[in-house]
DNA sequence: ACCTGAACACCGTTCAAGT
DNA sequence: ACCTGAACACCGTTCAAGT
C-alpha cells in the first residue's frame, strides 16, 4: 500500500535539498533518485519542473500574497510597493535560477507557474497603481517595468537592503 | 587540403546564426551541424562553448574597450562612466544568455572567457575610480557592484535608454 | 491506484581512426 | 595537419509492464 501522499513529501524534500545546492535547473532525474523513487513516480506527482517548482514555492507566493494585502492598507503608499518588492526581490533570490524561472513563466500563459507569478505582479500592480495615484511614484513605470527590474536586481545578487535602496531610488520621483 | 582557417569561419557563421536564435547556450552539436563539420572539428577549433563565444564576442570587446580608452579622456567623469555603462548593458543584451555568461566568466578564472570580462571590468573600474575622485558617483560603490547590476539589467531586458536612465540614478549622488 | 525502469531522442565531450 | 563520427555518460520525457 503505497502511499502517494508520503511519496510526494519525499520527492519536494529532495527537490528542497537539490534546488537549493544547485537551482532550479538541477536534474529532475536525481531529485528523484535521491527521493528514493523511479523518476517514473516523479513525472505522475508533478508533470514538470515547474508544477515541481511550483509545490515547492507554494508557501512563499501564500506568504507575499498575505503581505501584499496587508501592506494594501498602510498608510504610506510608496513605502509599502517598496517594501513589497524588496520582499519580492529576496524572495526570488531564494534559489538560484528563481529569477529566471519566474520571469519565463510569466511568459508563458500555460506554465504550471504562471498562475502564481501572475498572481504576484498582480499584487504588485495593485501596490504600484496606489503609489502612483498619490504620485509618489512615476507614472510612466509599468507592473512589468517594475518586477523585471525587480527580479533583475534579485538575479545579479545584490544584497535585499541594497535592491531595496535601489529600487526606491528607480521608482520613486 | 582542408583549409582550417574557413573551418573556423564557417563555424563562426554558424554558431553567430543560432547564439543569435536560441542564446549563448544554444547546441553546439547543431552549430557543427548548420556549419556542415563533425562536433569533433567544432571541438578541435573551439575547446568549450565560452571559447566559442569569446571569439564570437571578440569585436565587441574591443569596441568596447577602445570606448573606454576614449571616454576616460572625457572631460565629463561621470557621464563618462554611465555612458560606458550603458554602452556595456547594450552589448550584453545582444543575446539572449550572454549576460549569464559574463558574470559567470568573471567568477571563474579557468574560463576562456574570463580575460576578455576581466579587462571589461577593469576598464569599469577606471572609469568608476575617476568619477568617484570628483565626488560624483558614491563611493561605496565597488566595481563588481557596478558590473553586477548593469548586467542584471541587461538580463531584465530594459532598453538601453531606460538602462542608462536606472544607472544614472543608482550610481550618481 | 501507485510505482518502476527500459526506451527514445537528445546533450557535451573525448578519442581512435581515417585522409 | 585536419577532419570524422562512434562511444560514453549524462539529460528530459513517455509508457508498457508490474504490484
Amino acid at each position: 500500500m503505497p502511499d502517494a501522499a508520503a511519496t510526494r513529501g519525499l520527492l519536494l524534500d529532495a527537490a528542497r535539498e537539490l534546488v537549493a545546492e544547485h537551482g532550479t535547473a538541477t536534474s529532475l532525474r536525481e531529485i528523484a533518485r535521491r527521493a528514493g523513487v523511479g523518476i517514473g513516480t516523479l513525472y505522475r506527482h508533478f508533470p514538470n519542473r515547474e508544477a515541481l517548482l511550483d509545490a515547492l514555492l507554494h508557501a512563499n507566493f501564500e506568504r507575499l500574497q498575505g503581505r501584499a494585502a496587508t501592506l494594501l492598507g498602510s498608510p504610506d503608499p510608496a513605502d509599502a510597493l517598496l517594501t513589497w518588492l524588496a520582499e519580492l526581490a529576496s524572495g526570488a533570490a531564494t534559489y538560484d535560477g528563481l529569477p529566471e524561472s519566474i520571469m519565463s513563466a510569466l511568459a508563458d500563459e500555460s506554465s504550471p507557474l504562471y498562475a502564481s507569478c501572475s498572481q504576484m505582479k498582480t499584487a504588485a500592480g495593485l501596490l504600484l497603481r496606489r503609489a502612483q495615484e498619490v504620485g509618489l511614484v512615476r507614472a510612466d513605470v509599468t507592473v512589468g517595468d517594475a518586477v523585471a527590474l525587480v527580479l533583475g536586481l534579485a538575479w545579479s545578487g545584490g544584497r535585499a537592503g541594497e535592491a531595496s535602496d535601489l529600487a526606491a531610488r528607480l521608482l520613486t520621483r
